[in-house]
DNA sequence: AACCCGTCCAACCGCGTCAGC
DNA sequence: GGCTGACGCGGTTGGACGGGT
């Protein structure tokens, strides 16, 4: 795409400008005007705090480092137990699995999963290569067959009306209760499934068609966007208040009973209407939801 | 001590999207 | 509707670092 980035790409500009690692002083300069000026237009910003980088570069070092907000040191367990969870749902989303662990930025989490996860899951998948390649990871050592992970999705959906387990305000099928895909060779195959799926504009518009062939680690697919939910201010300009941003978390995670209680199930799961069948529509799908079911993670304590 | 190699992570790059004109 | 600038995202790169030989 040519003429685009152009703070960055310019090459009269460019030539100007510094690149490479942030020293010391480059980081005084912007963390003091972001102090005082605040956010705004990054190529305004790295001209008048008198950075010779372009508005892009400046923009990822406060995102990525300055931010005052950021946690800094190894990922603990739960965030870990966390990141894994959120993958298996999101794919590659990295902005929006960061948005879900305060503190955290998309960068640091995709380093993550690229070094320690990813590694993980070879050194399991060559223990047992005969093993099917449609692994997600979670777990007791951080890789669970997608079956199992699956099969925990559908008792978490199946299991609302009963339980505290969850309000999930989506369509999510197993042949235990009917079977709308009688042409699939395995019955558990998820990414063929969900793949048959017809997505239709639910609450939050914008949904995505499966991709049946790319389910898996190395895989991302086309789930619903959670902006309409998410814990990212949606002001971008200003400040993110890491208090309520946290609280927010918290409250959207763990304080779902009340929701959970006034759910009617069949309006959710949209049994009455088009449930069957391989034009199977799907009136919502909140992952958002989906994901407050805490007995889900391996430790119960979980908290930020 | 010197070299090699693998890992980690900060930063860059290309692209998609959106808003303003 | 097309153009342009800016932002944000995900993939990739390359340098620093540590461990092994």
């Amino acid at each position: 795409m040519v003429g685009k980035d152009n703070n960055c790409n310019n090459n009269n500009i460019k030539s100007k400008l510094r690149k490479g690692l942030w020293s010391p002083e480059e980081d005084e300069k912007l963390l003091r005007y972001m102090i005082s000026k605040g956010q705004g237009c990054w190529s305004d910003i790295a001209r008048n705090a008198g950075l010779h980088r372009c508005g892009k570069s400046c923009r990822l070092r406060w995102i990525n480092y300055l931010r005052p907000d950021l946690k800094r040191g190894a990922f603990s367990p739960q965030e870990e137990h966390l990141i894994i969870h959120l993958h298996s749902i999101l794919g590659n989303r990295w902005s929006q699995i960061a948005a879900r662990l305060p503190g955290r930025t998309d960068n640091e989490i995709k380093n993550f999963w690229n070094s320690t996860v990813k590694k993980r899951l070879k050194t399991n998948n060559n223990i047992d290569s005969s093993e099917p390649r449609d692994h997600v990871l979670g777990g007791e050592n951080g890789i669970m067959p997608i079956n199992e992970h699956l099969n925990e999705l559908m008792t978490m959906c199946m299991d609302s009306s009963s339980s505290t387990s969850s309000s999930m305000h989506a369509m999510v099928l197993t042949h235990d209760h009917f079977d709308p895909f009688p042409m699939l060779t395995n019955p558990y195959d998820m990414s063929s499934c969900l793949a048959k799926v017809e997505m239709v504009d639910g609450l939050h518009g914008d949904y995505g068609i499966l991709e049946s062939n790319k389910m898996g680690l190395e895989s991302d697919f086309s789930f619903p966007s959670l902006e309409s939910r998410s814990i990212e201010n949606e002001n971008n300009s200003a400040p993110i208040d890491v208090k309520s941003h946290n609280n927010h978390f918290n409250n959207i995670c763990f304080n779902n009973t009340e929701q959970i209680q006034n759910s009617n199930v069949e309006e959710l799961f949209g049994f009455g209407n088009n449930g069957q069948g391989e034009n199977l529509r799907m009136r919502e799908w909140d992952l958002e939801v989906l994901m407050q079911d805490i007995s889900y993670f391996p430790s119960s304590d979980f908290q930020f």
